[in-house]
DNA sequence: AGCACGCCGACT
DNA sequence: GTCGGCGTGCTC
């Protein structure tokens, strides 16, 4: 080792404790700079792409030093803001800085080497192969560049690698290491003439292709494409477009091209639309948006935080807007975080009319191409094509923002905005205050339902609170009509599973041509089967739940791992055939609805209808566009939406989600039903909701009736700081996982025991979850609920020791330990 | 997380 | 005897 040599501390997308120290190589030493991604081998095989950390000239002792094999960037792809941001994640949410970087870049950016495994043409076997090696041999004859996993799935074998390392001994076959970059820019195909026709020509061509209608089509849309006559530079032409437009086939495309009248050729474009696209002017805001908004900046004079609570259809998003362009004028960047399922059509087009080409939306669903191209546009930071506000999801909060002004978090109550799996297991409100106190940037929170946390702060005055209780355009706040199941039940009154209330409503809604939501907090046709005789009910075999059962493909289905059977003729346990269905979800719903209301055009709108992106917007424009009279859905369809026509919510089960064991199931089931009533009514009409219960004397179905945040803000404050709970408590989760149930039940009263010495009653467990069982791993939960004024670092300092110390028992060395910080 | 190595039971 | 399964330990 050469004396003054530089070594450099790398962050590798592993969940692995640590930073991997690599030397530089001389001719690298002028390239790899900190924050810069360099390509590195690790462990015999795999390469990855590290991010430099820091770079140093201190040789590492106890192991041999490797070499940085590339530099990929040219500027630094993490800025030093960034780096700030993940180590704060990965020390408050107890995570490696490795699964910080995992979830904070695009894949495209992060390189990973695939094995691709190809038959050697000379190969002559000098001995007999075994069955699985021909297996294998005769696999890879027929195709190249196979990956290990396609060649497990495609042999059927568990695990090809012994075989293959023979295989490779043998010289039968060749094993390659191919470091692939996911991401391209994205090319379209052009058509034009194959060269300059004249006039005449092209007459000629066309008549020799009288016999070959189609192809003559092609060529006669691609002339009026093009605006061959008309203009002096033909328009470019998309194949796309062209093939639309004339009917045609690629096939017929491709005749053309062969008979050298048409030529294809590829341009690569940008992603990200930076042409046209008018914008228009700020809306005039009402007196009372107007009130809210210098409210608002006012506040931020004092503090960095403020909390809109608006009612829902206030206009909140108007105010957002009138306070983004303030930012764009400053020069500092926006970004506006909405939770998963609410980042809809309507608030980007919104957002897109007043700020055009300014705007980069972050999308869960965008492809990861796009997510690069996003990353990289704003990391350029070029004034004249970078976006200044990102309208984007939980992980937005992770792009490279050097200038941020303004952290706007819309529907700030929603539980998405926390990641439970994996680590790191961040909650990107929380997050995004620290964001917003780097760049010394100034974090609006805004929504109808406060988090109680959040109010909490408010009323501690670390937050400032605006209030904003008037409905845009003076729309009435919908009528809440409580139905009584259990009342309806006992006088044999009930349509099935509709009250007498929510029926007739229906009736008059769809008579009236008005739309209609129905909400319902599960999805699936029954949430189990059950014996009639017996009682027994078909659970799941790897996890500990009982199986959803979903009509629509008569399937059982497994909620939690997605394992999915043929329901059973017969009972297992006594074999009696009478198998009933309890309970009811989105899919029973719809499927009653259309035995009562024929007529009426129905549609549902959950996790299982709305896998795809475009699933999902279809759904909502043809509910926008009054081609749908009711919405059948899950939590989804409370989310943010706004349409015109609803008259009438129904919700079919308070019951199931207030008596959902969690200490927030009273707080999510007043923000879920305020936010789904939310959806009721329209400009000139006062909408109605009906909320079907055992139970109409329940306090939080009467804050909801009420409208009343305030009493259920109180009533819950008193039960947290009496039993212990945020925002009186911090918590902290922590969870073993194992095979073997006997094992880790001892782990975990092992743990809880070292705990309980330190923090004594402020440990509780362990206790098996609610599904104690996930993938064949038992789960155990031990939860530590400390003061809020103490120190959280020294608590997951002596966490993570204990956690250690039991891992240093032998028999106990396997058992998985997870922390989540501030558990959902 | 992946991957290699080593131990042990089930087959030719 | 070998093959193939799984538990254990390491990766700069």
């Amino acid at each position: 080792m050469n004396a003054g040599s530089l070594f450099a501390d790398l962050i590798l997308p592993l969940p692995l404790a640590g930073l991997f120290t690599y030397s530089i190589p001389w001719e690298l030493q002028n390239e790899v700079a900190v924050g810069k991604r360099v390509v590195v081998s690790f462990g015999s095989k795999k390469i990855y792409s590290g991010i430099v950390k820091n770079i140093h000239s201190n040789p590492p002792e106890g192991y041999e030093v490797k070499d940085i094999v590339a530099c990929l960037d040219e500027f630094p792809l993490i800025n030093n803001l960034q780096f700030s941001f993940w180590d704060w994640i990965s020390d408050y949410y107890q995570c490696n800085l490795g699964e910080v970087y995992k979830a904070a870049i695009p894949a495209g950016l992060k390189l990973e080497s695939q094995t691709k495994i190809s038959y050697r043409e000379d190969f002559k076997a000098e001995k007999q192969l075994s069955k699985t090696e021909e297996l294998i041999l005769s696999i890879l004859k027929n195709s190249k560049d196979v990956s290990i996993q396609t060649l497990n799935q495609a042999s059927g074998l568990k695990n090809a690698l012994p075989q293959l390392k023979k295989l490779l001994e043998k010289g039968a076959i060749e094993v390659e290491e191919r470091v692939l970059s996911s991401y391209k820019e994205k090319q379209i195909k052009y058509v034009r003439l194959f060269r300059d026709y004249s006039e005449d020509e092209l007459g000629e061509v066309l008549n020799g292709l009288s016999r070959a209608k189609k192809q003559q089509e092609i060529l006669f849309a691609y002339l009026n494409l093009s605006k061959h006559s008309i203009a002096d530079k033909p328009e470019k032409v998309t194949a796309a477009e062209l093939l639309l437009s004339s009917q045609s086939s690629s096939s017929i495309l491709k005749t053309l091209v062969d008979k050298q009248i048409l030529e294809i050729y590829f341009e690569s474009i940008d992603r990200l639309d930076f042409s046209d696209s008018e914008t228009s002017p700020l809306k005039e805001l009402n007196a009372y948006q107007s009130k809210a908004i210098s409210e608002i900046r006012d506040s931020f004079k004092s503090k960095n935080t403020s909390l809109l609570h608006g009612v829902t259809s206030s206009g909140k998003t108007e105010i957002y807007i009138h306070l983004i362009q303030e930012q764009i004028n400053l020069g500092k960047q926006v970004l506006y975080l909405l939770p998963e399922i609410a980042l809809t059509t309507q608030i980007i087009s919104r957002l897109k009319h007043v700020f055009g080409n300014r705007v980069g939306v972050y999308h869960s669903k965008f492809n990861d191409a796009e997510r690069v191209e996003v990353y990289n546009n704003i990391q350029q930071n070029d004034p004249e094509k970078s976006y200044q506000v990102i309208l984007g999801v939980r992980s937005s909060i992770f792009l490279p923002f050097n200038n941020l002004g303004l952290i706007i978090i819309d529907e700030e109550h929603e539980n998405t905005y926390k990641q439970f799996d994996p680590a790191p297991r961040y909650h990107a409100r929380d997050a995004a205050l620290f964001l917003a106190h780097l760049h010394q940037a100034k974090t609006l929170l805004g929504t109808a339902t406060p988090a109680i946390e959040t109010y909490a702060n408010c009323k501690q005055g670390k937050y400032a609170l605006v209030e904003l209780m008037h409905r845009f355009q003076d729309i009435k706040m919908p009528e809440i009509q409580l139905a009584d199941l259990k009342e309806a039940k006992r006088k044999k009154r009930m349509h099935s599973i509709f009250t007498p209330e929510l029926f007739e409503g229906i009736t008059l809604a769809l008579d009236n041509k008005e739309q209609v939501i129905l909400f319902q907090n599960r999805r699936g046709y029954a949430p189990f089967l059950e014996c009639k005789s017996c009682g027994w009910v078909p659970h799941c075999e790897n996890c500990s739940v009982s199986l959803t059962y979903h009509q629509y493909n008569n399937q059982l289905v497994c909620h939690y791992c997605g394992h999915s059977t043929q329901p059973p003729q017969s009972c297992k346990q006594c074999e009696s055939t009478d198998m009933v269905d309890k309970g009811f979800g989105t899919e029973k719903i719809e499927d009653e609805l259309r035995g009562f209301f024929p007529q009426a055009r129905i549609a549902r709108m959950d996790l299982d209808t709305t896998r795809s992106k475009s699933a999902y917007e279809k759904l909502i424009y043809k509910f926008e566009n009054q081609e749908l009279d009711i919405l059948v859905g899950t939590q989804m369809v409370s989310k943010g939406l706004d349409f015109d026509h609803v008259s009438l919510v129904g919700i079919l089960n308070a019951d199931s989600m207030l008596n959902f064991p969690d200490f927030r199931a009273h707080e999510r089931s007043y923000q879920m039903m305020a936010q789904v009533s939310g959806r009721a009514g329209r400009k000139n009409k006062q909408g109605k909701v009906i909320i079907q219960t055992h139970d109409p004397k329940h306090p939080i179905v009467q804050s909801v009736i009420k409208n009343d945040y305030l009493s259920m803000y109180q009533t819950q404050m008193s039960e947290r700081e009496e039993f212990i709970y945020p925002p009186f408590y911090r918590l902290i989760n922590i969870t073993l996982k194992h095979k073997n149930n006997g094992l880790l039940t001892q782990a975990a009263n092992t743990l809880a025991k070292s705990l309980r010495k330190i923090f004594g009653i402020r440990i509780f467990g362990p206790q098996a979850p609610l599904v104690s069982r996930i993938q064949n791993y038992y789960i155990v939960n031990i939860l530590l609920k400390i003061e809020k004024k103490s120190s959280p670092a020294k608590a997951k300092w002596i966490l993570n020791r204990e956690a250690n110390n039991l891992k240093a028992i032998e028999r106990f060395k396997t058992v998985m330990i997870q922390f989540d910080v501030d558990p959902m």
